[in-house]
DNA sequence: CTGTTAGCGCCTTCAG
DNA sequence: CTGAAGGCGCTAACAG
């Protein structure tokens, strides 16, 4: 069934177009009764008016721009969304949130996006584009701009140098005497396809080896992204016979994990075991944790900014560049003894 | 200037409006010259094609919803909204995100979400409408559903009972034999005319008195909402000569503020003095602050299943209630030796 | 006060 | 392959 029209409504009320659009626009020139019958025919009907037309009629454009990210539920995530709501504020877009609840969904989704054009554009977080949905996007009209690790090239991509932030985080962990420095982190590539884990980890590697210390095996524990199982993970590690002195989570959540491990086992930080994270999260200033920051609110903003950029000059100007990862020293790292 | 519009780039590339509309369209139907030219028009002329023609033209319709609150930033309200967004991935309504960055902003916001008529339904989060609001909405033909304290009479509203959640916390703290209980909370009514804090006020102050102890004038600090603020009206209650055995912090970011300037101080949590919070955002179970939850997820989702009732079945239900707030016991609180 | 008439900008036939 | 015409549902002048 196709909904109801105004002139359905008018139809039933045995009035005019004009008459209907008034009441619906709530005029004054309609008389009590008339309203009164019209408003009878639209609950009848269940007639609810078009926006669509409506506003394309009032000369109207509404102008929108799409985030779309994978886990509302991340801070990583939503602290990037305070930066765009930033720069939108002052912009004079609406933003259409999109929330993917699973990998597989994300096609769908961006099919869809394309389709329905109610947006101009589009801010990609962490989600990775096949060159097939590249085209899709372009053939839509759709702009778009990532935040993402990895930036493919001749697309508007934003994201930290994760390598360099696993570096800053061992360097510093190495810089405090530390050898024993164990590595807990997302196994990769994970379900989304993503390196993250991977380059941090490489970040990690390489900057262990360039000191001359080999890392051992043992130490590095993967898992599944989320606190409990960096707590599992680094039970194990405190469980080993030579366990580490120092813990390198790949992300703040996980570092906080692993500081629950090292309470529940009675072991202090960072007098016993230091820990390091990465993301600088807002929690993690409260808890006084050590990690590296990557400028979240900063790519949203640097982010959207481009998208606005390419949305009303049709150019991609000058790259934007984040700021490389930066050490944030707190209170879970020590000086080993 | 008015936008170019199709017609513009047809006369300029010397076509006809149809053959444009296919070049835009990406149908195959249209010769490389041809093509060519037309997109050389859309570019000289900066032409975008109008959403809103384009959708109203092939017949389909958008539903949005928006939700609508101040603070992006604070954790109680991101949490609400994933609640949000799991009961509208099952619905076919998109999300428009509507961040308030002042108090004065709220009218204006209210008054272009009315006329762009953009959505459909309004969640708002956090905020209190004026009856001269509430009939904006309604003129707009705008459902809306709150999630907030008071709730008004007949406005779709909810939201947690703050005076019990101030009593369930006094009590726990009353149970486990302190006496010298503070509060630290925001100063009443906050700028957006919000009681909240004088609710969990009332019910501590309610909880001592129903109990024989008579709260100290001293041990009530009151101050703008933050973890900064906190920690210095702790500070001052670490101050006094007699200070409190216990905090009751009206909510857990506040409550991460006392246990910051507790620490500070050199003092230990739970043993020289117990802190409860208030909310069980995601950070507390992290940092094992004892709280009182209020559903803050649930809050989402219950309001915006609501507004989805008003929007398809026009009539309000049975009101949805949330369940009473509910006490958290974790590690910062302990008996008074 | 109310009905009628033009469009809003685009898409989609339908002839050519 | 391409141009012209009709219509999507609504609003905003107009006449009555």
């Amino acid at each position: 069934m196709t909904p109801p029209t105004i002139r359905d409504v008018a139809r039933h009320a045995g009035v005019g177009i004009g008459t209907v659009s008034r009441v619906i626009n709530n005029s004054e020139r309609v008389s009590p009764e008339t309203r009164q019958r019209v408003q009878e025919a639209i609950r009848l009907l269940g007639f609810r008016p078009n926006k669509t037309a409506s506003q394309l009629s009032r000369g109207m454009q509404i102008r929108n721009v799409g985030v779309i990210l994978p886990f509302l539920t991340f801070h990583a995530f939503t602290e990037r969304l305070r930066g765009v709501q930033i720069v939108l504020n002052e912009a004079n877009y609406e933003l259409v949130l999109y929330n993917i609840s699973s990998p597989e969904r994300f096609d769908e989704q961006l099919v869809e996006i394309c389709q329905n054009k109610l947006v101009e554009g589009l801010l990609i977080i962490a989600l990775n584009l096949t060159p097939a949905q590249h085209t899709l996007l372009e053939d839509a009209a759709i702009k778009y701009v990532c935040i993402n690790d990895h930036c493919q090239p001749g697309i508007a991509c934003i994201g930290p140098d994760n390598v360099v932030g696993g570096r800053v985080a061992t360097e510093h962990l190495l810089g405090l005497g530390h050898h024993k420095i164990a590595y807990v982190g997302d196994s990769f590539p994970d379900n989304y396809g993503f390196l993250t884990s991977y380059d941090r980890y490489t970040g990690y590697y390489e900057t262990m080896l360039a000191h001359g210390v080999l890392p051992r095996p043992e130490y590095i524990r993967l898992g599944e992204h989320g606190k409990d199982v960096a707590r599992l993970l680094t039970t194990e590690l405190l469980n080993l016979s030579d366990p580490p002195t120092a813990i390198f989570a790949m992300s703040d959540i996980q570092a906080l994990g692993c500081l629950a491990a090292i309470r529940e086992a009675g072991r202090h930080v960072p007098n016993d075991i230091s820990v390091i994270g990465f993301d600088d999260i807002e929690i993690s200033s409260y808890v006084g944790l050590t990690t590296v920051r990557q400028f979240l609110e900063e790519s949203g903003r640097l982010a959207m900014r481009w998208l606005l950029w390419l949305l009303n000059d049709s150019h991609i100007g000058t790259p934007l560049q984040l700021p490389l990862p930066e050490l944030v020293v707190r209170e879970t790292t020590r000086r080993l003894p």
